[in-house]
DNA sequence: CCCTGATTCGC
DNA sequence: GCGAATCAGG
């Protein structure tokens, strides 16, 4: 048996994925591939999310020579499929396997679709769409807040064989800060003026509370930043 | 490189 | 039905 699918487990895929969680992320709540996630929400026929690449191909009708993985069934006997004629390009074979094409599910309530093409640089769904309900992990802004980072006891989905009344917030997504992103966490600024020799155990740096927009505290700032007249004596 | 989702197809 | 492998765009 290669993955049991429970009812509770596609509950929770559907509703990340409503969430607008990024099929990795969905991927990493449930302990299970991206793929995996991938894969389901298709045979579900759950509501695509905009992909990164875009399919236009399709319109121009152009051969699309992809699938490498294809390939393999090349090597099979691959019965010539005629095109036919099909004298409209926008007309699609009907005679086809119908495709679990959602019916205008756009009114998804996802704030991550965005049709629009605004120059809008503020545009980052490359880290994941987080509609507005979800968990905003990525707050970043230069306050002196100080985060405390939600720590993952144990990364196994705690089985809920009982009264599960909607655990799906499972908020403060843990997963390990690999990313590219999210290098810059100045939680605890401190001084940062060096004391001692560096190279020496005994070297350190103040390590008290800076100014505001200073690397150092208010007493080796005062020795840092000596203005330029005074420096002369 | 990292990320993203989509697709194919052996199992 | 499942999902790794692969693709492909950013």
């Amino acid at each position: 048996m290669a993955m049991e699918w429970t009812d509770e487990l596609i509950a929770r895929l559907k509703e990340l994925w409503e969430q607008g969680l990024s099929t990795a992320e969905i991927g990493r709540q449930l302990s299970i591939t991206k793929n995996a996630v991938v894969g389901k929400a298709h045979r579900l026929g759950l509501p695509p999310r905009p992909s990164p690449i875009r399919n236009k191909t399709a319109a121009e009708g152009a051969a699309k020579p992809v699938r490498s993985r294809a390939k393999k069934a090349e090597a099979a006997p691959v019965a010539a499929e005629t095109e036919v004629g099909t004298p409209a390009p926008s007309a699609q074979p009907v005679e086809k396997k119908k495709a679990p094409v959602a019916k205008t599910v756009k009114a998804s309530a996802d704030g991550a679709a965005k049709p629009t093409k605004s120059k809008a640089k503020a545009d980052k769904p490359a880290s994941e769409g987080k509609p507005v309900k979800a968990a905003a992990p990525k707050e970043d802004t230069i306050s002196p807040v100080v985060v405390e980072a939600a720590k993952e006891a144990e990364p196994a989905p705690a089985p809920r064989p009982a009264a599960p009344p909607i655990p799906q917030r499972k908020v403060a997504p843990p997963r390990r800060v690999r990313g590219a992103l999210e290098r810059a966490s100045r939680q605890g600024p401190t001084c940062q003026w060096p004391i001692g020799d560096p190279g020496t155990p005994e070297f350190h740096f103040c390590g008290a509370t800076p100014l505001p927009g200073k690397p150092y505290c208010a007493e080796h700032a005062a020795i840092a930043y000596v203005k330029i007249r005074d420096r002369r004596h």
